[in-house]
DNA sequence: CTTCCGATATACT
DNA sequence: GTATATCGGAAGG
């Protein structure tokens, strides 16, 4: 956890065929393995997860909501699936490529949240598994501009439903880049018709 | 800015 | 069956 305010400043940068988008880290959050009930790692290795579990410096993408892709580093030894989501940034190179995959959004919004900083990377299921470390790699990490000093302030993460008071976030100070908190939102159940009425009153009983 | 809402793969009970 | 480390759009201040 000690390397997650390191990391804001670094720059993630993505190489494709379509060409390469960096983005500077503004926000992330750390999870904690085992030991956090919010992490993907609390219940155990699955074969989402099983990335978390090994060498620091991979990459662990993963699907939610049916819909969207996030990218974390892992951040611990083999074995510790401890991991740093990569929350926001700002675009600092291929700005046209990211404009295009993120469909024109204004240009502080590109990598505003963890799906959108996918997208404009343009992650996927591919990328999971990669050596960020690696200078070789279509995906890696380098160092950026360095983050003044002070400017790092953390608190709880967003949007999760366990340990909410952790305050496992860290972000710039002030940038325009990082995202809005937000409180863990239940799911409504869907209304059930009122068992005295529902039925009855329209003339659907049978 | 805020709140509400639906889309929907994957992991879990 | 239910929950979620999210987002974009609509509507309200």
């Amino acid at each position: 956890m000690t390397v997650a305010p390191r990391l804001l400043g670094a720059v993630i940068e993505h190489q494709t065929e379509d060409g390469i988008v960096g983005v500077r880290l503004t926000e992330v959050e750390a999870y904690h393995g085992e030991l956090d009930p919010a992490s993907h790692a609390f219940r155990g290795r699955t074969k989402r997860n099983a990335v978390m579990f090994g060498e620091p410096g991979f990459v662990y993408v993963y699907f939610t909501y049916g819909m969207h892709y996030c990218m974390n580093l892992v951040c611990e030894r083999a074995g510790i699936a401890s991991a740093l989501l990569l929350r926001a940034g700002e675009v600092v190179e291929g700005a046209e490529l990211a404009d295009e995959r993120r469909r024109g959004a204004p240009h502080r919004e590109l990598a505003r949240g963890p799906a959108r900083l996918a997208v404009t990377l343009g992650i996927g299921r591919d990328d999971n598994g990669r050596d960020a470390c690696d200078p070789a790699s279509p995906l890696r990490v380098r160092a950026g501009s360095p983050v003044a000093p002070g400017a790092v302030k953390s608190g709880p993460r967003v949007g999760v439903a366990a340990a909410v008071d952790v305050p496992w976030r860290f972000w710039i100070d002030g940038d325009p880049t990082v995202s809005p908190y937000r409180k863990h939102v239940p799911k409504r159940r869907p209304a059930n018709p009122a068992p005295d009425r529902a039925a009855g009153a329209q003339g659907f009983s049978s």
